[in-house]
DNA sequence: GGTAGATGTTTCGTACGCGAAACATCTACG
DNA sequence: CGTAGATGTTTCGCGTACGAAACATCTACC
């Protein structure tokens, strides 16, 4: 890895702290807007996919919010506490879990119009469409030089490091 | 208001998967770099910032970390069992708690000389000059907008919603 | 048809992470 | 001086969040 010169330093903190600052800011306004409904900012995500997309298996749940199936396996048994969703056993593979929202969960998720990220996207479009389509471009770029160096330097390196 | 065309929305859901990405991302790595030396993410971001700025008090480790103090005192809870770090009381304002490294934080701070996010910077150098410049404007433009909505939508809402 | 490995989910233990309340100390103001 | 409010930290209760191990079921292959 080359040296890094100070200027360099300082430009991609400011960067990371944008990043950082973004996604905890939409972590924040989505935990915000859960509360008005008695909600988790988690809970609410998984209303809000349950009623766009409709039933999910667990697995497929955990991919959408990103999160392991242990981490989803507890939201949803205190959404099922709270009598939002339902889980039913799959017939075909009776492995898997199909997890519905109930009348009471489908009824919560309409009274909250607003998406999780509105505010973000309203954000976003005040850039200009060239604007966009830079900050698209760019990120992507590195969302993608991330993943391979990712790949390359971690995985090799932690057995090593064993 | 204005409404929203689907080309738009995907876009700018693009944008906030990157931002996601590269946040969670940036995370695991550190959690990544951090076991290596049985330390978690957070303890391994305290040990460097000790290392590199000295002595804090336990409130300005919370804001350097953005963490609420409730959380930062049971992470120094458990780096204090370790014998990573040691408590003492401020003699000028008795409220105030000194965190430092002990020998045993230092030395291990030494042994791991990569920061953090080092991936993540070295991702960002890979843009050309005027991408990043280009980058760091724009996120700084949609962290400056976000900001503002925050200040007027939410605040006001939050009261009227109660 | 029986078993080894793959896959989906849960359980367990540990560590954040937050907000509200408790607590100690400090500061201002009368 | 005395006290009300501000400030710094901890405690408490709850909800994520993860990885490893346990468990059930499925699929391939013999």
């Amino acid at each position: 890895m080359p040296p890094i010169s100070p200027d360099i330093k300082q430009e991609v903190d400011q960067v990371f702290e944008a990043v950082v600052y973004l996604y905890t800011e939409s972590r924040r306004l989505t935990k915000e807007l859960a509360r008005r409904a008695q909600l988790t900012g988690p809970q609410l995500t998984v209303v809000k996919i349950l009623e766009s997309i409709g039933d999910l298996s667990l697995s497929e749940l955990s991919d959408k919010i990103r999160a392991q199936n242990s981490t989803v396996t507890g939201i949803i048994d205190r959404m099922e506490r709270e009598g939002l969703v339902q889980r039913v056993r799959s017939t075909e593979d009776r492995r898997v879990v199909h997890i519905s929202l109930t009348d009471k969960g489908a009824k919560l998720a309409r009274e909250i119009p607003i998406e999780p990220m509105e505010i973000f996207r309203s954000a976003i479009e005040s850039l200009s469409a060239q604007e966009m389509r830079d900050l698209m471009k760019i990120l992507m770029k590195v969302a993608k030089r991330v993943k391979q160096i990712v790949r390359r330097d971690v995985g090799e390196d932690a057995v090593v490091a064993k």
